[in-house]
DNA sequence: TGCTTATATAAGTATATACTTATATAATGA
DNA sequence: TCATTATATAAGTATATACTTATATAAGCA
């Protein structure tokens, strides 16, 4: 684990009850594997648009996810400047693949086009 | 990761909650470097007795530490046989150690006799 | 410009959580 | 047996959390 000056236990701990979400933790493993939009994110998990924003909001706020703005869509991925990254990664890699789901929204073409550019 | 059959991302989160409170995680950290019993946790973390009580039974009702009666105290310990025990390590590895913690009290002639055996 | 779509935020609410104090259980030792 | 020590549990409470609905912001397009 490298750069990680002040990883006390209370950091750490915050990072954890973050990722104690089932809904937290399956986005950021999804992040991991694809860039993905909130609109993609409502229909994965069959929630309220705003709740998942505010599931967003936490993940932005901490640093763990980044967002990137394209057109009307803002897509979400694995901030890999976050200090504690190699911490989240750590956590995250052995967990199952989530690769899947975001295929099936793709099949079912209610996967945004964010792949063209 | 071996022997972990249902590792869901909903078996994930609910371990990762439990570790996402400093206490909690100090105390995970604390049992995976040094046995302990209650009254040090008390000691350690200046806590009251049953507050600490609360979090070492929602560790061991989740199966992460376990207990072993010995006289009046009952030490807890890291499970090494839990199902998840290889994700849990895998989690506090790198966290700094509390050893000191647990060598400061013995400085201080409180920590209980239990090596004795 | 006005309409639509995507996302964020605000405010309210029900439940979960981490404590508190009081009490129960269990082991030791006089 | 009674007192002491260690620990657990019960019940109450204040705060945190994860939603809800309503509304605001922002971009694209007719």
């Amino acid at each position: 684990m490298i750069a990680n000056k002040t990883f006390d236990l209370g950091t750490a701990a915050g990072i954890l009850k973050l990722l104690g979400d089932k809904t937290r933790l399956t986005m950021v493993k999804i992040v991991s594997e694809n860039e993905c939009c909130v609109c993609e994110f409502v229909d994965l998990f069959d929630m309220s648009q705003p709740a998942v924003s505010q599931h967003l909001r936490k993940l932005r706020d901490s640093g763990i996810v980044k967002e990137r703005r394209k057109g009307q869509w803002i897509y979400y991925s694995l901030n890999t400047s976050y200090p504690y990254y190699s911490f989240v990664l750590q956590i995250i890699k052995d967990l199952p693949s989530q690769h899947y789901r975001v295929e099936e929204l793709e099949a079912q073409g209610n996967r945004v086009t964010c792949c063209d550019e």
